[in-house]
DNA sequence: CTAGCTGCAAAGTGTTTGCGGCTTA
DNA sequence: TAAGCCGCAAACACTTTGCAGCTAG
């Protein structure tokens, strides 16, 4: 536990964490930054975008491989699938039946060296459904 | 196949399909820009752009779900899996073993209406595993 | 002391949009 | 003629980066 060389968990950093860790969903980092600014209210998005990609880095977080704009960051690194929403973009958890996800890491593609996968369900999230939103982008 | 009112099929839009359906990968707007200025000299990025969201809209195009940084467009609007280069961005089709697309895409998840799916392998191409850049982002 | 980190602001990258003019049904 | 489209350039949204000062080891 003791740490790689050269890295410090700052109070910084250690916020980043902690948002991702706590939220239900995954974020964006703006939502992040946006979370953190409440205990660290000087924090620059600048360090909250640096923090993210060290902690991916550092293997603490993951990032979601899912085709939203904007990126999303992932408490947990271990592979699993996402359900998208196509109206709001929240991205959740989510499983899926009769998939075998470590075979599907272990796949082969002619020529590739395949390192990991991702699936992601595309739709409308609950709250977009009962709001009237089920339309994409409008 | 008539069409549809209001829509013109212009040398632009032809030329914009013809370069995302000739295409062996799946392309980025600006791969698609640079190869229907060989034909059309004059097009705009803006065009292809409008296009581009216009063919998919249309549904003649996909768009692919991966991760990438930048979107990409796909000759073919099934289901089916991708394999995405780390290492240059690359997007080509593969099958995976074991997974029954059509099963996945009637996935539930609780709440939501779900819509669509992609499953993508992530790796390196056989490219840059030859070049030595199978590693991230250098 | 010095490697590492931060806030700030500017620069990048990829995509969208407003507009005047052109084109085609 | 009018609806639709185009090229151009400016605007946008998100992310990255250069820099000077601060901080912890």
């Amino acid at each position: 536990m003791g740490g790689q060389p050269g890295f410090r968990m700052t109070p910084q950093r250690q916020a980043v964490l902690d948002a991702v860790r706590d939220a239900p969903e995954h974020l964006t980092a703006d939502e992040v930054y946006a979370r953190v600014r409440a205990e660290l209210p000087r924090i620059s998005l600048g360090t909250v975008y640096r923090s993210l990609e060290e902690l991916v880095h550092r293997g603490l977080i993951g990032r979601v491989q899912g085709g939203g704009a904007q990126r999303r960051y992932d408490r947990s690194t271990d592979v699993h699938c996402h359900a998208r929403c196509l109206a709001c973009g929240r991205v959740d958890d989510t499983d899926v039946e009769g998939v075998d996800l470590r075979k599907l890491v272990a796949s082969r593609v002619p020529g590739y060296r395949v390192v990991g996968c991702g699936i992601e369900l595309v739709g409308y999230c609950p709250r977009c459904v009962k709001a009237g939103h089920a339309e994409p982008r409008g």
